[in-house]
DNA sequence: GTCTATAATTTGATAGAC
DNA sequence: GTCTATCAAATTATAGAC
């Protein structure tokens, strides 16, 4: 992939991240990245093809970063409660697919199956990490949600009030996950 | 209010709780109602001003609904998983404060006003039930982000799943709310 | 690969008749 | 209160020169 194609992905995700799908238009990418719009049409041809290859990058980058992390804390619950906490670093970092994921029923098919493959990627390698179906659905369901309220409320710490109870490491970290990491 | 402008409402929240704030149009709220995009322009001067009295009229009508049903059930937990689970009766009901919360920095700030004070509302009232502050905001993300995987995923069973170990009552209702509701 | 130019449509909003 | 008519701007997308 080009450099300019990265950048425009990178333009939009952070476009993304603050007002969804019809949060950003051609023409505000294009001046972000100093080009003109027919060329990011160039690189994307459509505004799905560019909002779907952003969530599957996302996506994958996730997967990574939780990947890594397990290689430093035991725990999966507090990885995963971290991580979405990283996107939360600034006003305009909310999880991309939160916000896209919130009005996924008005999005193109191609981006709404991006973004559920997202949720069904982070469910599936909780599961793996040994966590309970329901138990992988409440903490996704829970950091999830607690992006989405403290970006309304506008006060992050209410991220780290509700995933409190999911840190205190009251149980360790289940046999499943700790064997695995350990082949 | 006029039932022309009611009508109005209804169909703006009715397009919000699908697409959010940039997911509906005055034509379309027109064609809805019956009407001339004008005509929606008199009893609301700008989309600001619609989508701010949709918020506010949702977050009193959320607030009655509680209420009520806190006078059959005893738990509230129970009262606000089962409000929040309300949303999702048909594809087109998403929490319309979740979608918008989402995207909460890209909205005008009359309509980003009157979505932080429905998730304020929402707190002090769990708070008021007899919640721990920490608990209340995480049952609050919970159940807002429970919505919105579920949303994702196209699957609203999730949302049951993730509430699930709050509806086993395994507390008692807190003494606090208890003692209040019986005056 | 990037540009200029433009098509075709939609958008929020206003003026003024009735 | 609702209408017709319209404006000014923005939108996604394409054609074709370089």
């Amino acid at each position: 992939m080009s450099d300019v194609a990265a950048a425009i992905m990178d333009a939009a995700e952070r476009r993304m991240r603050r007002g969804g799908f019809n949060g950003f238009s051609f023409r505000e990418i294009a001046a972000d990245v100093g080009v003109k719009s027919s060329s990011v049409h160039y690189h994307f041809p459509t505004k799905e093809d560019l909002a779907a290859a952003v969530i599957k990058r996302y996506t994958a980058e996730t997967a990574e970063l939780i990947e890594r992390e397990l290689g430093k804390e035991s725990n999966p619950i507090k990885v995963w409660v971290k991580a979405f906490r990283g996107t939360l670093h600034s006003q305009d970092r909310m999880c991309p697919c939160a916000v896209l994921g919130a009005s996924s029923q008005d999005l193109p098919p191609e981006v709404a199956a991006e973004v559920k493959r997202f949720f069904k990627m982070c469910h599936d390698k909780l599961v793996e990490e040994g966590l309970p179906p329901d138990e992988a659905s409440q903490l996704l369901s829970t950091i999830t949600g607690a992006l989405v309220v403290a970006n309304a409320v506008n006060d992050f710490s209410v991220y780290d009030n509700a995933t409190r109870e999911f840190t205190k490491s009251k149980k360790p970290a289940p046999m499943k996950a700790a064997a695995r990491r350990l082949k």
